[in-house]
DNA sequence: CAGTCACCTGAGGGTTAGCTGAAGGCTCAC
DNA sequence: GTGAGCCTTCAGCTAACCCTCAGGTGACTG
């Protein structure tokens, strides 16, 4: 359930999220986010901390799920101190790789905690999500957050073509307004920590976009 | 099983015990408490003192489980004399990681009193519980309460990625207000105490939070 | 084959997260 | 009351990081 009073965040992630293949309900206070959430008993919320009526943190009270809390950057600190075990929270503006790895991690958590070992992995390529830990062919590299990001983008869509403004769009955050080429430095960057030896795993489809995947045989 | 009249405190001892892999049953008054534990007779019963209806001391005595009191941090000393042996007590606001500690304590004193040794290790750096003693490379440590605590979190979860506010959810008390800059530094006190050899066991993963771990081979 | 366009990448400046030394206030033991 | 240890805040500093820009390179087009 996402849980805000502004309509363009509110279908930004409830959009993002279906896409993703999430089951989403939606409110947009406090009030309505708790009705719905005692029908329909979501097994995770996404809420605002700054709504009309009910304070965000009120509202977590009133509802039996974990909570991904919606905060700007500054009045963080002192008010999330407060949120309970299982729970995490996101500053604004934010970018849907972030909140959909938030959500991933607290589902997670959460959720049986039998098996998941969120491992992801391509050729010799590998991401643990949980260690924010990568490597290439057994040798480990370091990533900066933005760096980390965006090949965990990549390899979350591998083997699919991924234009620039699809990735601006996923993994910077919502308000930025710089222009592609940060997209063409930071594939840069990548190229150099992750993909300096063969077989090369980050291609360039000119004029179109991006592709993480292992070359066929023949090439 | 929790046994506490605000519903908040309930809701947090118990997320938190569950997430550390207890079964957790909880009640809001002493009447239920007993009922409760007469029907499933917990291994522990977590149980304020102010109750509404009966003293928190009264109910000790009709359930047959060890218990580990909440208390207001002056009404202590008078009242918590009259505890049993295998009791214990933790003062309101406690943190998590005290209650955590406090109830492994008794439930290892009361089981089964053959296999306790409570010592964590990571690489050369080792952490005994029941003594509160912090050895590195053989070498012993003296920590500070709040050190342990935070060392003693790190080394439980070693290998997992702690943001700033779960360290400050688990180890500081919950109405703590401060803002994160006091992990930073508690962090920097550690480091020069426990963390001044190689190999460096705490590390910063920049935006993200701290973890301890043995760094892999190759770096 | 020349011109154009998309992309690559090195360099540089502004910004921010985190580290740490210092200082004030608190508690507790003596 | 006094001192020691402890907790917390704060500010200056550093290093890492993010983004921009511009010159260069290779590919496609006419």
């Amino acid at each position: 359930m996402v849980v805000d009073d502004e309509p363009s965040i509110r279908d930004l992630l409830s959009a993002s999220l279906r896409f993703s293949g999430f089951e989403v309900l939606t409110a947009a206070d406090g009030q309505e986010a708790v009705e719905v959430a005692e029908r329909a008993s979501p097994d995770l919320v996404v809420l605002d901390v700054m709504l009309p009526d009910l304070d965000g943190l009120e509202v977590a009270k009133r509802i039996d799920a974990p909570v991904l809390f919606l905060t700007a950057r500054d009045a963080t600190e002192d008010k999330i101190a407060g949120l309970r075990v299982g729970d995490d929270y996101v500053t604004k503006p934010f970018s849907l790789e972030e909140v959909q790895a938030r959500i991933r991690a607290v589902l997670r958590r959460t959720r049986s905690d039998g098996a998941p070992a969120s491992r992801l992995k391509v050729a010799d390529l590998e991401l643990d999500e949980d260690a924010r830990e990568v490597w290439r062919g057994g040798r480990q590299v370091r990533l900066s957050p933005t760096e980390f990001k965006l090949l965990h983008y990549f390899m979350v869509n591998a083997g699919r073509v991924l234009s620039k403004a699809q990735i601006l769009d996923h993994v910077w955050n919502y308000d930025f307004g710089g222009d592609a080429g940060v997209v063409e430095s930071y594939v840069s960057y990548l190229r150099r920590k992750v993909d300096d030896v063969e077989p090369r795993l980050i291609h360039t489809l000119r004029s179109v976009g991006y592709v993480l995947r292992e070359p066929p045989a023949g090439q």
